[in-house]
DNA sequence: GCTTTTTGATAGTAATACTATTACTTTTGC
DNA sequence: GCAAAAGTAATAGTATTACTATCAAAAAGC
């Protein structure tokens, strides 16, 4: 599968970056390096200042890229949604039934989903924690309408406006598919959290795809529902 | 009602404070103007000298009361689910039926339930505002589990705890109560936010409890499902 | 009325989040 | 093939943040 996706290109809004980071030799140290060093410190400890030290530039050069923090973090999220659209789309291609699409598509955000891949030495894994921890707090600040008008979170919305469509071909009538699917994305985030951190706001189940499993259902019901 | 409640005092764990903001002048203006201020700038820009120049004392001084500001978070969050926990009690005592009380605290969640309550000093409402885009960056750090042992969760794991024993009663072989519980608070909250800053990503309608209405189905579909 | 506690005022430190300047290295335009 | 332009790096510097320490003044407790 991995030599399959060698040769892709994530496409990020360039208001999220001074200068594309895919461009330059530093700029691939920058965002390698602050995969691995938001997710060993959480993003509130990451500094640039801590960034340059580890790949050896100032922490100026890193200025130079990223306007600051916050953009590089909704650089990274946007670039994972983009990834994510673009499995989505792969998975779900040549398959006739929209509850199986739906169904792949509500696993693929399951922890287990992305193992030992690398893009570009990108472990999808890594960023995946990334965006279970942090990704929410990019949009709930005080610059949500500046990012949002900066297309900051168009790939997050371009990827589950394609889950919807689904969602309407198995229900035309449904009238909550973006609601139903944020609650499910940012759900199963949260209940990845809490499992290994607060276990008595979840319900920690044996199988290991309980998970995905209980949101499935939640899933199926909500959008088939006789009422 | 608002008399009704005067006399109550919220607990809140002592590791949340250094002096209890409750036993002097100074430290009830601390919790309020710091409401309004985070409310204000977000939890981002706040700070304790900005906090100070309000209330005209040193930040010093503030750092007697509490450590840092994300204890002062922490603080405000357990007070708000200490209240919930209250009314809670106070909402569903002497029903019956656990479907009623299940829609009465599924209600209780939502932004315009708690209108003009002002309880000492503290407008529910605007607390209620910060909880809804700050509370969640308060467990996604690396601290959780500090935060955690140290009881900075007590209070809304006690408000989960209590509803999913109204779950429990109404389906005995229900499996998830909590991951139903939380999916539900956090997906309200998230989904206000997204209905003033992010429509595309969720479904806003003109009846002005459908979110109420989306997750209370959501819960009832789920607990009594034949499957 | 005296002691203890709480507050206020001031100062200081290390880290953070940047910006400005200059010097060096490529790229490109002719 | 070379000069000008553009991009990149290194250094240094500033304002703000997140605290801590000290000591005097005010208030509260008994």
């Amino acid at each position: 599968m991995d030599s399959l996706f060698k040769n892709i290109k994530i496409i990020i809004n360039n208001n999220l970056y001074l200068i594309d980071p895919e461009t330059s030799k530093l700029g691939k140290k920058i965002i390698i390096h602050a995969i691995d060093l938001i997710e060993e410190l959480g993003f509130e400890k990451f500094t640039f200042k801590k960034l340059g030290d580890i790949i050896d530039s100032p922490e100026a050069s890193i200025y130079r890229y990223f306007k600051n923090k916050n953009q590089l973090l909704l650089y990274l999220i946007s670039w994972y949604w983009g990834w994510m659209e673009y499995i989505l789309v792969f998975e779900t291609n040549n398959i006739v039934s929209p509850e199986t699409r739906l169904k792949k598509s509500i696993a693929m955000m399951s922890p287990n989903s992305n193992e030992n891949i690398i893009i570009e030495g990108i472990e999808i894994n890594k960023l995946h924690r990334i965006v279970v921890s942090e990704s929410i707090k990019a949009f709930l600040t005080k610059e949500v309408n500046k990012s949002n008008t900066e297309g900051a979170y168009m790939n997050y919305k371009q990827f589950v406006a394609r889950i919807a469509e689904i969602i309407t071909e198995m229900n035309p009538e449904y009238k909550y598919p973006q609601m139903l699917l944020t609650t499910i994305i940012e759900g199963m985030h949260l209940q990845a959290f809490f499992a290994i951190h607060l276990p008595r706001l979840t319900n920690k189940q044996d199988n290991e795809n309980y998970i995905t499993d209980f949101y499935t259902d939640l899933a199926f019901q909500s959008i088939n529902k006789k009422s």
